[in-house]
DNA sequence: CTGTTTTGATTAACCGTTTAATCACCTAGC
DNA sequence: GCTAGGTGATTAAACGGTTAATCAAAACAG
């Protein structure tokens, strides 16, 4: 029948080998029990007539379409494409397709979007949230990437001791007067980043901590930030919470007089794609996105499948307190992946004459 | 029977009501014939027990997902972020899901990415393809997105006047001699760009196109293009086709000790995130990302309701040149749409200084 | 009052896959 | 020789929605 037309289905095969379709249908799946040659012939054939397997057909009986929803909330997030490549990667590599959907930026849309994907059967949702929101019990699996503070089922970088690398970093050059430059007070990533950084620096370093939205709120939007004059009163390192934030930075200290990195150094966050191309190139804190992705997809799946199945199981569970309502993914805890420092030209040894204004 | 457990399907409402399941599925689709009163009820006790058709099952049946791909074949492509919106949001719009597939750069990925896709069913695919790629007849409508010289079915910038554009905006600022600055020869784009730029250029114009690709070539990556000696030489403009090397140039000049924009001005491409952020801030050409997702995502879904149907239907088509074979997509041109000069602080008014050198 | 059309709804097949239930057959045990 | 058990395959019923074909009743024309 079905010769020509639509692509080859289970019922070509069984038909072109004179047996059930159930029969080819567990030999692919390896379920049943089918004779091993059989199983070789089927194969076969499979290959030589070109069959690929309909995913709305195993959706609709099995339930499971297969595909993760991948919710992007915050504006146009300079990290979406780092984000959304190792999500889709890590999906792929486990045979799930990735369904996207942005919020742009709006919480109430955050909903909207989270809501058609689930009306399409993603089976679980990958969930960068915007900054402050909290995403609540939708009835399928969630993860959430990069807001370690954020409750629930949680992976992210860890940017507490990201901020401690980069002090160290800088200490071990002899800086001693930072400035600490953050975008939003509000933020959990930049607050974690900031309080790794003060948390590292010693009794006889300074610090001052500078967020741009109250300056711009006070004054105007993209409004200088006074850099250059922190740097004549003495202060040697500044630390950015963001690449963005630090190319603000590097610029301002460098239209100011202030030469980078022979007076003072600068510093950012998350590796942005322009970031080594930049004169001089950005010393940043690098998030290891693959790594985040993988173990959020793997948690993610995981939990897909469990829900499958009870409480408990053939994976012989140990003692489950079985709270047969809330979905038990109650194991929820927060896996942090450690960040990786880049050098590059931007930060570089602190300037001898600061050891006298730090005296005086 | 489904009470519980599984969400409402039509069968839940056929049998709320007493009433047949295709009534029903008439009733929501509008196609059979249903009195008005029995399609209002239905469409209440839908709303009440919380309906939500199941995408597989109609998947199944019609052999439509409602699911588009969208192939990213450049590596981490700073545009990415807008497309990736514009795209999601203008197939939502049309009531489509949107399936990422992303090729990490690498060329022989891209088809395998593209297969992923159609393997799941998508129903078309927006292709952002690497430079020089070609994409081939997959069997399925496609449409490629920035690249207006790739042949087949194509929605892009008009990459060509925004390179006039700029050119006209820095001649009535009277500049005279220009440093185009570009990435790679072999970008479609790129070229385009700056074909538009010199075909602006009046004959008292002088222009020097350097690509940074070769020059990193003979040299080393991320070296300095010599610009502030361009500069002194007399070069008052510079061109980049590229916000990423536009930043590259503006640094370059600053450290050089070239005042921008007093001494000289710098120009970019694409409004990229950071543009508005770097101090001065970028003058560039933006892309009408909404409009040009917009314009494929509506040919896309053009051509999958079209593919359908015959040749010929309803629609009362003209005169057909009926060519069974190839998918009649062969109305298949180009579209460009205009793209926006956005002025920043990055331009200026040329330095007097300049017409003496330009006389000598 | 009869024959035809229109209207509003039903029936049943189908899309491609999975899976529990069933069955035919062969082997072994006593 | 008859039964119990195992093996390799089949049957048939879903999953949820669409749609062509059918049908009963009402509306209408003559």
């Amino acid at each position: 029948m079905s010769t020509l037309r639509s692509r080859p289905n289970l019922s070509d095969i069984a038909a072109a080998l004179g047996v059930s379709v159930a029969t080819v249908s567990n030999a692919m799946s390896g379920k049943g029990r089918v004779s091993t040659e059989l199983i070789e012939k089927i194969r076969k054939t499979a290959a030589e007539i070109g069959y690929i397997p309909s995913f709305p057909g195993k959706a609709l009986r099995t339930g499971r379409s297969g595909v993760l929803g991948l919710v992007l909330a915050d504006i146009v997030h300079p990290l979406f494409p780092q984000i959304a490549q190792a999500v889709e990667f890590a999906a792929a590599n486990c045979g799930y397709g990735v369904l996207i959907a942005d919020s742009r930026g709006d919480t109430a849309t955050q909903a909207d979007a989270i809501n058609r994907l689930l009306e399409r059967g993603a089976d679980g949702l990958v969930v960068v949230p915007r900054r402050g929101t909290r995403i609540g019990d939708i009835g399928r699996p969630v993860v959430v990437i990069d807001s370690p503070s954020t409750p629930g089922n949680t992976v992210a970088a860890d940017h507490w001791n990201g901020g401690q690398q980069i002090a160290r970093h800088l200490l071990s050059h002899g800086h001693r007067r930072f400035v600490i430059i953050g975008g939003s007070s509000t933020s959990n990533v930049q607050n974690d980043r900031v309080g790794g950084i003060r948390s590292s620096l010693p009794t006889d370093a300074a610090s001052e901590v500078i967020w741009i939205e109250g300056i711009e709120q006070s004054k105007a939007k993209g409004c200088d930030l006074d850099l250059a004059a922190k740097a004549r009163q003495g202060f040697t390192a500044f630390c950015a919470v963001s690449d963005l934030h630090a190319l603000r930075a590097l610029m301002e200290l460098q239209r100011g007089g202030v030469a980078v990195p022979e007076e003072a150094s600068v510093t950012g966050f998350d590796d942005l794609i322009w970031s080594p191309v930049v004169t001089p190139g950005l010393t940043t804190m690098r998030m290891d996105m693959a790594t985040i992705a993988e173990i959020a997809i793997a948690r993610l799946i995981d939990a897909i499948e469990a829900e499958g199945r009870g409480p408990d199981d053939d994976v012989a569970s140990s003692e489950i307190h079985s709270s047969n309502i809330s979905h038990d993914i109650s194991a929820a805890d927060v896996s942090s992946v450690p960040m990786q420092l880049v050098v590059r030209q931007s930060s570089g040894r602190a300037p001898v004459h600061q050891r006298s204004i730090q005296e005086e």
